[in-house]
RNA sequence: AGGGUUAUCGCCAAGCGGUAAGGCACAGGAUUUUGAUUCCUGCAUUCGAAGGUUCGAAUCCUUCUAGCCCUGCCA
């Protein structure tokens, strides 16, 4: 996936220097996520980000699972991430898990505690907290904080051994308690959690923290430029201080960036593993989750989401991207793919009075007026079709030129009709139209004598195939201003998923496979679901409607 | 004695001392067998604010203001 991330942005200028000083012969990234979730498409900017980089510098990127809290993490989510990173489109140099280091992490731990720069320290997490300080008051030292490397050593042995229970005692490194940052007011490195770990089992009963654990990772693979979010900024003199202290051969760079954030989108994967905890939706792949894996269900296409990522481009503002964006590249990619085809979702009878009964013929339609070589298919028309409701208006309003009584319009691809009769039920109202052909307009016959302000589509009645269309909104209401301070569960959209039986042509669906793509005229782009779907009822998820459907 | 970081059009975002790219959105107009698509056209005398340096400032300096992040044995 080559020159994709095309504009410039401060990553690439820093890499480009130091490409250009000599710093660096080559440059290696990688996407290291925890495997405690399935990826978003936050990830997706960050994977796109890292991926690009090292194919547009010609170096690597590596795929890492950054799996150091055992107690989070499962292989469900590992093998969903590597597919998601494949779909997407990428391919990464090296496999890797950042568990399969822990023997060396622990044996920097030990240089480290060699080195008088790490302690076992038996304070409670209370106590913890207030020895740490707050943001405007200094942290004071732990009484553990001067042991001894002997005992040191002794103790970090034992906590190895399973001699501890969890949360009895944690390794330290030994900085700076009276640090303005947080973070370096003796930060712990390892703890004790007697967990199974998706990896390495029950081989380790004590975990390295994040912020020791990461710096090392990198410098293990020799990443040259570890790019993560703007969260992180406050741990880089820390991250440094590791790479430092622990004497690794290379010092990777540490580079912040500001995390995607959409209009209507749930962006956190504590909230999303929620929606899928308390099965508010069907699953991580659920059509309305923001996971790469409901993207794909829905729709999505991956060529969308890479040009998406690259146009919203890379910086260290916090933005809140507009959600129009992302539909506005899936338009854009569908629409020269996506053959066009006839469904309606709402049906209205018309019976067309003065066509014989009982004949059919075959009407020739193009597949994608974009795209000759997409070819043409022939739909079945008879006396009996099916329109869209919306398309009638017994009293039709000012501009409005479809089909209303004594209004002729075009079927397409067919002929004009006339509507001449209403027929309502005992309710009043209207159940089926009655309309009259005019054969010498047929499609294609050159007539010109009178002209139609509108086509309109159609499905033949006899032989439409039913098929249930599921249209979806946002799930959370994230501009509404009454939902402000609301528990986010409480701000699901109850509509966000609408069904809707109706009918298709049955010519173009004829070999649907799950996640084949149509752009159904005015009703936007849909897929074919991957699941809910058998040999005569499809189950289309609408990817993105039309830019503006047809306002009154 | 808190520290870090950000601020360019409604939303993203280039720009790095030489006189404000681009995309989305929006608004007009043309074409259209679907009011879509396509196609033109318009859309920041101004870069969070105020001073200063300079022939020249979004870019340099000073002060101010606002937003975001940091007090997990999460990542």
């Amino acid at each position: 996936m080559s020159n994709e991330i095309n504009s410039s942005n401060f990553i690439k200028n820093i890499i480009i220097n130091d490409l250009e000083t000599g710093k660096h012969q080559e440059i290696i990234t990688r996407f290291p996520p925890e495997p405690n979730g399935y990826l978003h498409v936050g990830h997706a900017k960050s994977i796109c980000l890292n991926f690009g980089l090292g194919s547009e510098f010609k170096g690597k990127t590596n795929l890492r699972f950054d799996d150091t809290n055992p107690i989070k993490e499962d292989t469900e989510y590992v093998e969903s991430i590597k597919e998601d990173v494949k779909w997407l489109g990428f391919e990464w140099d090296e496999l890797h898990f950042a568990s399969n280091y822990f023997d060396q992490m622990y044996d920097s731990a030990l240089l480290l505690i060699k080195k008088g720069l790490a302690y076992v320290c038996d304070l409670t997490p209370e106590e913890m907290r207030e020895y740490r300080g707050t943001l405007t008051e200094p942290g004071k030292p732990s009484p553990y904080r001067d042991r001894s490397a002997e005992e040191n050593l002794d103790l970090i042995e034992r906590m190895k051994k399973g001699e501890f229970k969890d949360g009895e005692k944690v390794l330290r490194a030994k900085i700076d308690m009276s640090s303005s940052n947080i973070n370096m007011r003796d930060p712990i490195i390892y703890r004790i959690s007697h967990a199974v770990h998706h990896n390495t089992g029950d081989a380790w009963c004590i975990y390295p923290m994040y912020d020791f654990a990461h710096p090392i990772e990198d410098a293990i693979e020799g990443i040259t430029h570890s790019i993560c979010t703007l969260e992180f900024e406050d741990h880089r003199p820390l991250y440094d201080w590791i790479v430092r202290e622990c004497e690794m051969k290379c010092a990777p760079r540490q580079i912040e960036f500001a995390r995607l954030n959409m209009t209507n989108t749930v962006m956190s994967k504590r909230k999303l593993k929620q929606l899928v905890d308390e099965a508010v939706v069907d699953g991580w792949d659920d059509p309305r989750m923001p996971t790469v894996a409901g993207l794909r269900r829905r729709g999505y296409t991956p060529e969308a989401i890479r040009k998406f990522c690259s146009e919203i481009g890379v910086s260290k503002a916090d933005s809140t991207v507009d959600s129009q964006m992302l539909d506005f590249f899936l338009r854009e990619d569908l629409q020269p793919k996506a053959p066009l085809a006839m469904a309606v979702l709402r049906p209205l009878k018309v019976v067309i009075t003065n066509y014989p009964e009982g004949q059919t013929e075959m009407i020739e339609v193009e597949n994608n007026a974009k795209d000759e070589e997409q070819g043409t298919r022939l739909v079945p028309f008879g006396r009996e079709v099916y329109i869209e409701q919306e398309d009638f208006m017994e009293e039709p309003v000012k501009k409005y030129f479809r089909l209303f009584p004594g209004n002729e319009v075009r079927l397409k691809g067919a002929y004009f009709i006339k509507c001449n009769e209403v027929i309502k039920d005992a309710d009043g109202h209207v159940i089926e139209i009655h309309c009259t052909y005019d054969p010498e307009t047929k499609s294609g016959s050159g007539f010109t004598a009178r002209k139609v302000k509108a086509t309109i589509h159609w499905v033949d009645a006899s032989a439409a195939v039913p098929a249930e269309f599921r249209l979806y909104d946002p799930l959370i209401l994230d501009d509404a201003p009454e939902n402000e301070g609301k528990h986010f569960l409480e701000q699901i959209n109850p509509n966000s998923m609408e069904i809707i039986k109706g009918y298709i042509e049955p010519t173009a669906f004829k070999d649907a496979k799950p996640l084949d793509k149509f752009q159904f005229v005015r009703h936007g782009f849909f897929t074919v679901d991957t699941k809910y779907t058998c040999d005569d009822h499809l189950v289309f998820n609408r990817i993105v409607p039309l830019k503006s459907s047809f306002k009154l």
